[in-house]
DNA sequence: ACTAGGATGGTCT
DNA sequence: GACCATCCTAGTA
């Protein structure tokens, strides 16, 4: 039986461990009465009010960030480029603006169901590689926006195996250039190696 | 292989 | 009205 990871499992301040720790590990929804699941391979943190590229950047509080400083265990989707949805886990204590983006998965179950959200004519990369890509695979909306990671609430995540250090790669995160020399460089983008399911992007 | 540009809309100044 | 934590297509090679 897989273990659910329980939301106090994100509710301390180490954003960047709890982004790595999430490498290898399920994410699961059910959505119109249909499972699909993905095995995380590709996160990244981002550090509350002192990180320049976090929305929650000098604790800034808008209807938007609303859920970035609620307690950890819960979703944070927001749309990007007018198409796209996003979806982070929220970490730390209440009042602490930090969250987790996923930004690749390797797909496991509901292979046929991701292909029909994905539009994509069984064509396997592509299919879960990038941010925007995992949210449509497992059809993951605004409506997740604020929910508890909890099978309850159609989302969660699942305990697997704890990945050794020398499978993953620590590097600068993606698309974070405006933000400047300082937090566009931090380390904090982790990646399974070799595996084919994270972005693009170098 | 690679690069350039367009799609498209919520959020914030 | 500018700014995006992106993806896809069409162009060139």
């Amino acid at each position: 039986m897989p273990e659910i990871i329980p939301q106090d499992y994100f509710r301390h301040e180490d954003v960047v461990g709890i982004a790595r720790d999430l490498i290898g590990k399920i994410l699961v929804t059910n959505v119109e009465n249909t499972i699909t699941s993905a095995i995380i391979v590709e996160t990244e943190a981002y550090n509350g009010p002192e990180d320049k590229a976090c929305h929650a950047y000098n604790n800034r509080l808008t209807p938007r960030t609303e859920v970035m400083f609620k307690e950890g265990g819960i979703a944070y989707v927001y749309i990007c480029y007018g198409i796209h949805r996003l979806f982070n886990v929220v970490t730390g204590p209440v009042g602490v603006g930090s969250a987790v983006l996923i930004r690749g998965v390797e797909p496991l179950l509901g292979l046929e169901t991701m292909f029909i959200r994905r539009n994509n004519n069984q064509k396997m990369h592509n299919l879960t590689q990038g941010p925007g890509l995992v949210s449509q695979a497992l059809g993951i909306t605004t409506d997740h926006n604020g929910l508890p990671l909890l099978s309850t609430n159609a989302i969660w995540i699942e305990n697997a195996k704890m990945v050794p250090d020398d499978q993953v790669i620590a590097s600068a995160r993606v698309g974070v250039e405006p933000s400047g020399p300082i937090w566009s460089k931090m380390p904090w983008r982790f990646r399974l190696k070799g595996n084919k399911w994270v972005s693009p992007a170098k």
